[in-house]
This record gives C-alpha cells, sequence and structure tokens, in this order.
DNA sequence: TGGTATAATGATAGCGCTATCATTTCGTAA
DNA sequence: TTACGAAATGATAGCGCTATCATTATACCA
C-alpha cells in the first residue's frame, strides 16, 4: 500500500496524493476529494520512515536519561510527564534512552542528570549527527539550552528559615553523589549559616544514599552524635522522609523537638506525615521548557535559552520555633 | 557523511561498507581495516531512517499509554522500567505513545491501561500497520499476546487477611473508574466475603479518585456512616495512604482501632508510616515479560502468551487481630 | 481578446541505506 | 594446469516518500 497506488486509484500523480495529506489546501476541492476517496477505499497508512527519510524530519525528541538514574524515581517521572505533555500538543512523540548508542532516530535530545563530563560527551554525540541539545542543569557551552533549579538559592531559603525561627544548632543531610545539585545544596547550606554568622565547619553534614533508608540511618547517627542539634536541612525530600521515620522511632517530635526540612516538593507531601516544609522545583515545567524551547530550535529559532529557575518554599508543618 | 564517502576514500563499494558495518565476518580482514581506517577517518555515523528504510526493521517498541494515565503514577513508571531494561539488551529503544495518529515510527506496540473498546480500537490500528501487539491486561482476542496480574485473586487474599484476624465488619475503598482491575478487585473482596458468610451488600464499597485526598475523604465518610467497621481494604496503596492520614488525624490507631490493607505494592512502603499491608503486583517484572514476548514475536516466534499472574500478599504493621 | 499572475499538477531525482543476484577472486584437489 | 566450489566483492534496484523545479490550467484585468 503505497502512494502509487492511491495515485493509479484515483487517476493522479502520486506528489498530488502526498499533497491531499501533507497540504491539502495547495490541491483543488474536486482533486481532493477523488484521492480522499481512494486512500480511503485503499485504507492507506502511511509509511513515517520513508517520509523522514525524505523530509529528514522524523517527530520524534530523544529524552535522554543515563542508565544509572532509576526511571522509577519521582523527579523523573514528572520531568518526562512535562516534556510528554508539549510533544504530545506538537504531534512529536518521545522515546527514552538510557545510552549513546549509534542510533538517533530523532530530530533532538533532552537530557538530565549529567555529569559535566557527560555533558561534554552527549554534546559531542548530538553534535555529530547535527541535532540541537536542551538541558536540564547548567553547562557554560554557549551551544547548548539549558533550564536548571537555582540549587544554592533553594538551599539557603530553606536554611534561613530555621535559622530565622531560632535554631543554631542544624544538620545537613545530603546525598553521597558527587553531582551539580548535591554539591550547589551544600553551598547553599553554608551560606545561610555563613551569612547568620555561624561557622559551617560547627554543622555536620551527612552524606547518605537517596532513599528513605539512607536519611533513617543519617538521622540516627546526627541523634547519637550531635544532641545539641534542633534543625535538620535534608537534600531531598525523600531523605526527609527517613529522618522523619528516625525521628519518630525514636519518640522525637516533629517540629517540637526537631525542625525538619527537605527539597524536592515533588508530592510526597501528599504521601506523609507530618508534611515536611521543603522547596518546591518545577520539574514538570522545566520539561515543558525544555520540551518548547528545543521544538522552537526545530523551527529554525535562535534564541538561546539559560535559565536558573527560583525554587520555591513551601511551608508546612514541620518547622517549630526555638522558645529564646 | 555517507557510505559512498566511505566507499569512495577506502577504494571499495558502498556495499562493502555496509558489511563491515553489519557483517563483518563476511569481509576478507585486509579489507575490512582498511574500510573501518576510513570510517574512523570521515569519523561515519549511520543514518538509522535510511536503514530502516531499506530493512523495514527500525529497533523502536512502541509503549501506548494513553493520555488519560497519569505518567507520573509509580504503576506506570515501574512498568516502563521494566520494558527498558530488557529492551535496552536487545538494542531496542521504546518510545511511549500518548495517542494513536498518524505516526507508527516501530516494529511493535505494547500497551496498558486500556479500556476493552480501547483494546479492540489499538488492535486495528496496529493490525493496519502489520504490527505485532502485546498487553498489560487481558482480553480474548486471539491475536493479542497479554499478560495480567490477577487482580480478583489479589483482592480475595488480602481481604481473607482481615477476615483471617477476626474483622467482620469490612469496607472497601475503590477507584472512581470503570476498568477491569477496579472491576476484578472488587469481585474478590465479594468473594472473600461470601466465602465467609458475610452478605457482601452488607460491608460498604465506597469510591473515590485514586489519590491521597480520594482515599482521604472516602475513609472520613466510612468512620461517620460504618462507626461498626474495623477493617478497610483500599484498593490501591494511593487510596490506603490518604486513609492512613484520615485515621491519624482523627485519633484512630492504625491497626489498634482499625486495620488496613492496601493494593499495589510498589515501593510507597518506604515512605509512608506505618507501613501499610498490601498486595503486591510485580509490574516490573510483567514490564519485562512483555518486552521479551514482543522480541519473541518480532523474531518470528508464534508462540500465543496468555497469563494472569497472581500477586504476593506483603505483611506488615496495618493489620491486627480482633480480641473474639 | 490577449497577456500576465496565480493556482494546480506533474516529472524527476534523490534521501542513505540494504536485498538480491551477479561477478570476480582465491584456494584446493585432480 | 585445469576445474570447481567457496569466499569476497560489486552492480543494480529498490524501500516509499518528499523537494525541487517545470509545466499546464485557471482567473483576472485591461
Amino acid at each position: 500500500m503505497r502512494l502509487e497506488d492511491v495515485a493509479k486509484l484515483s487517476g493522479v500523480s502520486t506528489i498530488t496524493v502526498s499533497r491531499v495529506i501533507n497540504a491539502p489546501h495547495l490541491v483543488k476541492p474536486a482533486t481532493r476529494e477523488k484521492v480522499e476517496r481512494a486512500l480511503e477505499e485503499l485504507n492507506y497508512v502511511q509509511n513515517p520512515v520513508a517520509r523522514a527519510l525524505a523530509s529528514n524530519k522524523i517527530g520524534i525528541i530523544a529524552v535522554y536519561i543515563p542508565a544509572t538514574i532509576d526511571l522509577t524515581n519521582p523527579f523523573v517521572m514528572h520531568f518526562v510527564a512535562g516534556i510528554s505533555e508539549v510533544l504530545s500538543k506538537h504531534v512529536y512523540s518521545f522515546l527514552i534512552r538510557r545510552e549513546l548508542d549509534n542510533e538517533h532516530l530523532c530530530d533532538g535530545y533532552i537530557a538530565t542528570g549529567l555529569l559535566k563530563d557527560e555533558v561534554r560527551q552527549i554534546y559531542q554525540y548530538t553534535h555529530e549527527r547535527n541535532r540541537p541539545l536542551v538541558l536540564f542543569g547548567h553547562t557554560d557551552h554557549p551551544d547548548i539550552d539549558c533550564i536548571d533549579v537555582d540549587n544554592t538559592a533553594g538551599a539557603q531559603k530553606v536554611t534561613q528559615l530555621l535559622l530565622d525561627n531560632g535554631h543554631r544548632h542544624i544538620a545537613m543531610i545530603n546525598v553521597d553523589e558527587d553531582k551539580d545539585y548535591t554539591v550547589d545544596r551544600a553551598m547553599g547550606f553554608r551560606l545561610a549559616l555563613e551569612q547568620a554568622g555561624i561557622d559551617p565547619s560547627t554543622c555536620p553534614q551527612i552524606v547518605a544514599e537517596n532513599d528513605a533508608n539512607g536519611g533513617y540511618g543519617a538521622m540516627r547517627r546526627i541523634l547519637a552524635e550531635y544532641p545539641l542539634c534542633t534543625g535538620v536541612f535534608c537534600a531531598t525530600d525523600t531523605l526527609a522522609i527517613g529522618a522523619a521515620n528516625a525521628l519518630v522511632k525514636t519518640g522525637k517530635k516533629i517540629p517540637a523537638d526537631i525542625s525538619l526540612v527537605g527539597f524536592d516538593g515533588l508530592g510526597h507531601d501528599l504521601l506523609v506525615r507530618p508534611n515536611v516544609t521543603t522547596v518546591h522545583q518545577p520539574v514538570y515545567e522545566i520539561g515543558m521548557r525544555l520540551a518548547e524551547t528545543l521544538i522552537s530550535r526545530l523551527n529554525g529559532s535562535s534564541h538561546r535559552v539559560k535559565e536558573l529557575v527560583p525554587p520555591e518554599l513551601i511551608l508546612r508543618e514541620s518547622v517549630a520555633s526555638i522558645q529564646a
């Protein structure tokens, strides 16, 4: 079943059939109807591969998420969902790539979760293939559009909240990976402390695997080793949930005994008690923006996008003032 | 940068270059080395669209998840992650489709979350395009491979657990959608009650939107309207979490006052207190199995797959015996 | 009525690869 | 040496579509 068959049946050339499908306004209504009847009769289904080869457009965006990142992570899910919403409006599909092999059946790339070296690597990959790349994260590279959450500002803001509530003995539980976001959140933590005149080196930073167990263990360590502690900043909500579990288990009250703040705000709040005060990263929206950015690039835009989105403080129930 | 360029540089024909890439054993080592040097020098990158057109194989599987289903749902992501694991081993990519438009850049389809009518619809779609279809769900259609969780058995098992613990006044909170799984879980609930000699019509079934708020509201209604109730079966863990929140808020103890069981077992357990006894659906594994099934089909297998997987009871902390 | 602009259609040539079959080269045995 | 089968390579023809340019039909105005 090819255009040619339809063309024969309706007595026109293949290109006219192609026009009826892709640009009907270029075809006289009478001809169009004739062709449409033939399309209907033969139950014509287009071959998108052939179209992609001829037109050099395939209608697919690749979302590159390194295989090291768990796809069931809520961060990833929200990101992907945001991308999906935009792309489906523009009649693009998307595929999820877990490694950079030979395939590149796509018009452009969206990437996330990369280390600095990996950014260089994927840029080379996409550049060789002459495809645009947009990034969730930040990079100085002038050819890469990128949007990132301002992790430093967010961490600073939420630490500041603890300070504003009179806390002076504050600990941080960070993720045990050397990624930009962990470094930046630690930096925000330190900045807030310094501005409040507190020596950051007096405030312990524990690292743990980014799951509830990790947060649990880290909190136990803080309780054991830092009894003065009244406030804890967890670099992710997942860690905060584990930390909260540890507090409940050991009979500590949140926030009466210990105030707890997290970072992410991806909907755990519905699931957990008490709801943890946190910083919301608009991951879904960033996914949307990146998808839009990539599509404008594909449509010929040359507008460079470099954004740093300030995350938003979400006040909930896990912070209390210290009585002076 | 085409095969032809490489062919010219290395002094062979394009087809020989193609062989070096796709079937090196057919090429004499000396020639092969010559061509490989040229590939290297020109930094050749294959065009997979052209290959797909010529070979009628594209290396992509489409995962069809109707746009009505939220991608941030853990169920979906576990499913997708399982598929992803298998496909990446077989050098397939996958793309997520949210609607059935003209595109079908793929070798086969995996679908989930469909109503009966939608199954018919996607079957027609894939059949017209001569592509195999496998389904998470069940259908009588002889041309569709499918694997499903035995929702009835799971619901029956977990309701039985409440009954075994002496509960006689049991309510169910179900999802307010008319899908197979909601019907089947309600059925399992009824079957367990009947076998225990309890008239199901005396046990209220509340429906609610499938999120924590839905579970919360439903639980409040049960507390208000059914004071004798000591056990609640929630058709999803998400509902169970909302229900648990409602119980805590109103000062009820789990499981001392009310025993609670859920259905899903997709890892919420790490996040929530108390951990809710539930039924685990091996969604990740089903994703893997379906991907494997589809790949064997693509490799010419004619082995029909129709499976019903029994879910597994996960005992946690939310069920207590009633003192006789 | 003729001339010009515009609309409608068509002919042709790829897009970059692989399938198929044909041809050449080579090794081995008679 | 010749013959023959196997190994290696090549020529050719698409895969099914669209881009590009050329051509023909139609509309409109003077």
